[in-house]
DNA sequence: CGCTCAATTGACGCGCATCAAGAGTAGTGG
DNA sequence: CCACTACTCTTGATGCGCGTCAATTGAGCG
């Protein structure tokens, strides 16, 4: 994939402000940064948001570039990840419609940001948006209430990758799709699954090989249904609980 | 150890506001909460503290309980962790001196809080914290900023229980206490070790003889030297990094 | 000195990685 | 529409790193 210039705005498949899919980010941004803000506070929030959208597998930054802007995803899926410098990589999180990401420090971004399937963006310059902090300070609760809860599922997933087996691993990531899933009003017995087994074997610190063997097993054991590619059937939720538990 | 009764101020060990500790606390608190805030705002930090002191191995609070205070670590050494049913322990991170702890969501804490050594704590609840919120927005900003840092942490120790090697894993966390002690103003090439190998095991996602051989390994391979129980000397700091970085 | 518990060391086994082959699946162009 | 290509995904065979079990050593403490 060659680099396409989004930042600088060049890129063929950047949206402009007019576009049908604006109304949508509206809609979503409800559900993620001004869920408690006023009309008159959104309203002042999208003066300062920039729309785009992009294809899959497409580098949005780079872990170590400066950073600059905050997103929040319309509609699609993002990767987030870390890389050791051998190739080995670690998938921080995923990241679906309503999610915000490009939280860093002075060292620049501490995760490569990467759509997974074609994705609408908006966002935020960190300096216009530290100055809408100022002028609504809800804002910032609400920044703050966001690290939190991704600090908590940062140490939740801790205690996964150093203490579950494979199976528990697959299981409790079903399992997190599925309360996804349900926090934005789909069924919580089928999950999509975008991403590759690449990319899940990343996220839960095993290899391809073992994540395809385990959905094989739990499809064997009938805790799962796997109909087609890309689509999960969670036959148990509760059995499927119990086993990412480890009970 | 038998529950002393700390939150309810009948532990003998905790300390009142008169005794000389106290002093200390101020001091470790400019460097944590306050760094950036006023005399005035420092003084009305103080009326809503409560200090104690506590012996080794006392638990702060348990995963689950009502989060009702955030803590500020004056001195001393506190572990954070995480169980599953079965006894499987996740640390989730080692705190010293300035060190910050107590963020929760509405279920509860999502870790138990327990101190390693003896350890002085400052105290604050939710409740009067978030009212001094309203009435210093930097200290709004200044929780912010540690949460990320605290984020940041995370995903950092995510990449390490999910790809790096028993050997990687062990130099990392030397190197990170190192980097540490050298924000503490301490010697960079020497570390206090004030946690047992279990401890460090379940830091790590190994087990207590994996860390153990590893230790011997890198001690062998003159990385590192081990002079007494508690502490670790780094003979080449730069070989460390390379190898917590896998290269 | 002797008790207790933490840490080390050794022998062995298992879960997951690695290596390798085969079976879908999707995109492309004639 | 079908063949061709390039993947991704699955499945099998084998190996290794780390876990498990067990015994010994060492350190702190009354």
């Amino acid at each position: 994939m060659p680099p396409l210039d989004f930042e600088g705005h060049k890129l063929d498949h950047v949206a402009d402000l007019k576009s049908p899919q604006c109304r949508n980010c509206d809609i979503v941004r409800e559900i993620a940064f001004c869920a408690d803000l006023s009309q008159d506070e959104v309203k002042r929030l999208a003066t300062v948001r920039c729309h785009a959208a992009l294809p899959a597998s497409y580098t949005i930054f780079r872990e170590g570039d400066v950073v600059d802007h905050v997103y929040s995803i319309s509609n699609g899926a993002v990767k987030l990840y870390k890389l050791l410098s051998d190739g080995r990589r670690q998938i921080i999180g995923f990241l679906f419609s309503g999610d915000i990401f490009g939280l860093g420090t002075h060292d620049g971004y501490c995760y490569t940001a990467e759509t997974i399937t074609p994705t609408h963006l908006c966002r935020f310059t960190h300096r216009k948006l530290d100055s809408l902090l100022e002028e609504i300070p809800r804002l910032e609760r609400r920044m703050f209430s966001m690290a939190v809860k991704d600090l908590v599922a940062a140490q939740e997933q801790m205690l996964l990758l150093g203490r579950k087996t494979a199976k528990e691993k697959v299981a409790t990531f079903l399992i997190q799709l599925s309360l996804r899933a349900e926090k934005a009003g789909m069924p919580t017995s089928s999950v999509a699954l975008p991403m590759s087994r690449a990319d899940i074997a990343d996220y839960l610190g095993l290899t391809i090989e073992t994540v395809s063997r385990t959905f094989t097993q739990l499809k064997r054991d009938n805790y799962i249904g796997l109909p087609a590619s890309g689509h999960c059937v969670l036959n148990d939720w509760r059995a499927l609980k119990d086993l990412a538990e480890g009970a």
